[in-house]
RNA sequence: GGUCCCAUCGUCCAGCGGUCUAGGAUACUGGCCUCUCACGCCAGAGACGCGGGUUCGAUCCCCGCUGGGACCGCCA
């Protein structure tokens, strides 16, 4: 119980419950943890959210975060699956310490371990064929009764088996789940079921009766992923295992080869998944690029903003803050904290205000109006640079001027890619007059044709050209004219911006600067 | 069909027996601010799936039901 009572930055309490020192004393390794993607193809935001998972677990406790490619598929392991994997995870600023590694360049001990289980008497030969086995698992599945391996050769004698192999016919190797009625289990494996502590779902039982002898390798010989997952785990030294859900119902059987191997059991912690609005699983296949993470580098997300909202898909903070700083994600990371509840991924397909979930994009917006603007420069940069928008003097003598007119538009944008696209009139003489600002703000009132170039005129002799010096010159104007300066101030800002919303119009004057000004004037004018 | 997991506003979360006329965020609606749109601020609407227990008292504990999900492959 001593580890328990030191609740220090390193264990929390909760990471450290007495049944942990009865399994094995994980609490005094330091802790290695590892994400293990199969290359599909892209990073899905699922996929993070493990990833970062594990990477919060493993800073948290200064351990180690392991990247292992499980590439044992070959169809899909490309390199370019593999690269888009590595780009998803570096773009997210998950840096791993160790890797990455490849599943399949372990597979000398994947064999290894089969052979020892065999060895020992934990696995044995099965020359059933897939027909049989299909037939009869589609007979069960008719009687609507359960289905799983009938140990047909769990019994064979070994002149039985070696008649088999002589006459050249394959077979698998099956792991021999311990069997309590007929007590016929290896030694080490006794007992009626198994179970395990999740540092998320809490006890988690499975009884032996309901856990078939499962097929550790193919008949082709090379290794199936349950044993292969186990053992390059053992051989990483994971000491948490942190993952998906749909991991929970494989976990009693790895339990049971980890025992078979003599290994120490790493700790489970299982994370809630990620559903669509219908509650179904999410996939590239049915839901496209939404929930792959480099849609999101292409949409002008920020990394963190990202993971910020992964992170709250399943976890809070003590005190429910929504915008939690990677710093304070890192120190205040529990799994205990993490929900058990799949939550929903809510996107609205089609909806043009709303690409994602509004929440991602919520957080997005968050960062980008209140982090530190030198930074937003820097980022806001690439985006220019890629519209052609960059001027390099805004990494120079306009420096000033740059960063002043990116805190003047960041409040309404949601995305980096705002910036260049909504932001464009404020880097740019070349941009669009939006249909709606021309009919609701230039054309509404026909004099404006002639008073845009007269106002023109006016502020081009305005000196200093200034808030106040400005403001004073439209309102003088709007008064003289006996109109309502809204209507200038509007007409002004649809004129010079081509939109209808923006910053204030003075302020939008000053940035552009008196000649700019003049002349978008006096342009607009021409289209009225 | 079997096994396992889950169940609070539309969505994401808080709640860990009384402090709940159930809190926050987001989205939505209204108002304030105002030259517009945002931002900000204020307000509103919006949830404990159902039925049994346990208890002086259940959102919170137990059981059942219903609903959802995952796993059950010689894929990973």
């Amino acid at each position: 119980m001593s580890l328990c009572a030191r609740s220090d930055r390193y264990f929390r309490i909760t990471d450290c419950l007495p049944w942990r020192l009865s399994m094995h004393a994980i609490t005094d390794q330091k802790v290695r943890v590892r994400f293990a993607p199969s290359p599909t193809g892209y990073l899905h935001i699922g996929g993070a959210r493990t990833a970062l998972y594990n990477w919060l677990f493993a800073k948290q406790h200064n351990g180690t975060f392991i990247l292992r490619i499980e590439d044992t598929d070959a169809e899909r392991s490309t390199d370019e699956s593999i690269q888009a994997i590595l780009d998803g995870l570096r773009w997210l600023g998950l840096d791993w310490d160790e890797g990455p590694t490849f599943q399949s360049a372990n597979r000398p001990h994947h064999l290894e371990a089969a052979r020892r289980l065999l060895e020992s008497g934990h696995a044995y030969k099965c020359f059933c064929t897939q027909e049989d086995l299909k037939r009869k698992r589609l007979e069960a599945e008719k009687e609507k009764k359960s289905y799983g391996y009938d140990r047909t050769c769990r019994g064979l004698s070994p002149e039985e088996i070696a008649s088999r192999e002589e006459q050249g016919l394959p077979y698998v190797l099956r792991f021999k789940v311990p069997d309590p009625s007929l007590d016929d289990g290896p030694e080490g494996l006794a007992g009626e079921s198994v179970a395990f502590e999740d540092l998320v779902y809490g006890r988690v039982e499975k009884r032996l009766q309901d856990i078939e002898d499962f097929v550790i390798v193919r008949s082709d010989g090379l290794p199936l992923y349950l044993l292969s997952n186990a053992v390059d785990d053992m051989r990483d030294g994971i000491t948490h295992v942190i993952r998906g859900q749909d991991g929970l119902g494989n976990t009693p059987r790895q339990i049971l080869i980890y025992r078979a191997l003599g290994s120490p059991l790493p700790s489970f912690a299982h994370m809630n998944l990620t559903l669509d609005p219908k509650r179904a699983k999410i996939s590239k296949r049915r839901h496209g690029e939404v929930v792959t993470v480099d849609f999101y580098r292409k949409r002008g997300f920020l990394p963190w903003a990202l993971c910020n909202f992964l992170l709250l898909l399943g976890w809070s903070t003590e005190d429910n803050r929504e915008i939690v700083t990677r710093e304070e994600a890192i120190r205040e990371f529990t799994l205990a904290r993490a929900g058990r509840a799949n939550s929903v991924f809510d996107y609205r397909k089609g909806d043009p205000k709303f690409f994602t979930d509004p929440k991602a994009i919520a957080i997005n917006a968050e960062y980008i109006r209140t982090m530190d603007i030198e930074e937003l420069a820097g980022l806001v940069r690439p985006e220019l640079e890629e519209a052609g928008l960059w001027d390099p003097a805004y990494a120079a003598e306009r420096r000033d001027w740059y960063i002043h007119t990116l805190d003047l538009i960041r409040a309404r944008y949601h995305t980096l890619k705002d910036f260049a696209v909504l932001g464009r009139p404020y880097f740019s003489e070349d941009f669009e007059i939006e249909p709606k600002a021309l009919s609701k703000n230039l054309q509404k009132d026909t004099r404006l044709k002639d008073w845009l170039p007269e106002l023109a005129d006016r502020l081009e002799a305005v000196d200093p050209f200034t808030l106040e010096s400005t403001e004073a010159a439209v309102r003088a104007f709007a008064e003289e004219r006996e109109v309502k300066a809204g209507l200038i101030i509007n007409a002004v800002r649809a004129a010079v911006t081509g939109q209808l919303a923006g910053p204030g119009l003075f302020e939008i004057l000053v940035t552009l600067g008196r000649a700019s000004t003049a002349a978008r004037l006096r342009r607009t004018a021409l289209l009225l």
